[in-house]
DNA sequence: TTGTAAGCGTTATCAT
DNA sequence: ATGATAACGCTTACAA
């Protein structure tokens, strides 16, 4: 009995096909995956086997054999997050069509994670990385011979960046507040140690700002960043957060503490991810063309997994300004 | 010279490493598994050679012989969605603190999707699927004789099912409305055809309603839902949203209506995702255990992984009540 | 303590 | 048009 059991919950493989269909493995290989020249009688037999089977190729098997696995890896801070959950979204929908899968990575923003995923990747043979995560000075990425696309991030001189235009989201919700009349703008950016593209907004605020003979002002977003403003700039009369988790924190702060937007305060924030846009309509953000920043990503993975050259190493997408009540 | 760069490029096997130690390949994979006795000098020989070689073991080979891959699979409608890329990160989370991988799947709700990645998963030799998607009626989940757990969806009688409490969540919400003194309470729901345990949300809401002689009332979440409410019934004084992202839509409508909330309309929602928590703390609403949920489910498809019997098919979680400023 | 050889389920080469 | 056989990189009996 146990015997029996045993028998029924193994596997069935090409053996086992080709035993039913009265042919050789080989033979099975070769109608599985349509190739050289095949009776019409064989290859009905053939199918019929492995209907009848329910017969299921090894994909591990396979991979070992071409020496290739259509497996992705992401590795992102965490898909809990509005923007990369969507960005994630997508990136999977897209592989998915070309036949990828995609194995995912939350490395929530630590180093050691990030690096331990990616020799976790290398030993599981993904055909890449498409990596939005942390900071350079992994070596790691430079050591792997592996396909490689950073988002958003700078990884390593010779690895393609995929970005929004972050100059241009920056300017552009610079200037909005301007032309809205604030005079004290404020902008509220990660640690500008982490060498990211998203210092760009940084940048462009400053230079519209300084161009505008106004004096620049941006706080690092850690502990008590958005009280802190607000104790230490009275007259802040418009403020640039460098993402809408942190716009939509200070317009909470904003209505704890009686400032009514847009009439007292103006805020812009950046992403406009789809879930933030729902919950917070109002918001006045800049846009990154999320689903155009996967699609690219992607094609520039596979063409360097297809051994193809990559002629520029950073792409800027452009972004949208998306006004809404708080400017 | 092209020869030179293709061995530089080659991957760096067990027999290079072997062949630098001056030992068999049998050695190399002792002293990589710690399986059997080596000599203290061997093993330090060998670990030389691989820190030289910067050797990674290949895990597809590796999989192929030990008839595991220590993949599992998630199939979920959307990482977009903040309850799912919630529920998704800590899934990924705990899985990689167990030694495991993800192989993430967005259904998109789409049953046909469903099925080519369950496929896919089979091909894959995953060693275990968690499928928070779609509904019944896939019998593909019957034949597979892979492990598999179900989050908030029956899949069918034998596959364990990990979900929050929705009949005291549906319960918690519609007493809560009632304390508050509501007197037309609607609620809103999925489509009832979808067999999901989020239907004793529902289940509850009517229960509560027709126990203190109330007419239950409820809308299927479909084009325009909110907005046939408001029209269909003026009078309406609560509402029971089945999840965050309806009640946060019926917020916005009842402003454009000039409704105000709490005075004349009280919501309650459902989910309480950390990312709906922070951009509508305002919102009252039923916040799932969504970590618990998580480990609750990779423990029960770890334990049939390991060939383990589950005892019970249905695990309800408990609900909290986390009460904002729109009740 | 270490090595030899077989085998995991495929695909590809070379016969026939 | 089909089949026998080797190979992919690893682990594990079994032998020495």
């Amino acid at each position: 009995m146990r015997e029996i059991n045993k028998n029924l919950f193994k596997k069935v493989k090409l053996d086992d096909v080709a035993e039913k269909a009265g042919v050789s493995k080989t033979t099975v290989s070769r109608v599985l995956n349509n190739r050289g020249y095949i009776s019409v009688k064989t290859r009905e037999k053939v199918h019929e086997a492995m209907e009848l089977l329910n017969y299921q190729p090894n994909e591990i098997a396979r991979s070992l054999f071409i020496n290739k696995t259509f497996i992705i890896g992401l590795i992102f801070p965490s898909t809990s997050n509005p923007f990369y959950g969507q960005l994630i979204f997508h990136l999977e929908n897209i592989s998915e069509s070309l036949g990828y899968k995609v194995l995912l990575c939350n490395s929530q923003g630590r180093e050691d994670k990030e690096r331990d995923y990616l020799r976790m990747l290398q030993r599981h043979q993904v055909d890449g990385i498409i990596a939005g995560a942390h900071n350079r000075g992994i070596e790691e990425y430079n050591n792997s011979r592996l396909p490689l696309v950073a988002i958003d991030r700078y990884l390593s001189e010779s690895i393609p960046v995929v970005s929004s235009d972050n100059y241009d989201g920056g300017k552009k919700a610079t200037e909005l507040l301007l032309k809205k009349g604030c005079k004290h703008i404020i902008h509220i950016n990660g640690s500008p140690e982490l060498e990211t593209p998203a210092n760009l907004r940084r940048k462009a605020y400053e230079d519209v700002m300084e161009k505008n003979l106004l004096t620049p002002c941006t706080y690092v977003n850690e502990d008590n960043a958005i009280e802190t403003i607000f104790d230490e700039n009275p007259h802040v009369d418009g403020i640039f957060a460098s993402d809408d988790l942190i716009a939509s924190d200070v317009m909470r702060e904003a209505k704890k503490r009686n400032i009514s937007i847009p009439d007292e305060l103006k805020v812009v924030g950046y992403d406009g991810a789809e879930i933030t846009r729902r919950l917070v309509p109002e918001l006045s953000t800049i846009q990154q063309p999320v689903k155009e920043i996967a699609e690219l990503a992607i094609k520039l993975l596979v063409s360097q997994i297809n051994g193809e050259n990559i002629s520029k190493n950073e792409w800027n997408l452009p972004v949208k300004l998306m006004e809404g009540k708080t400017t």
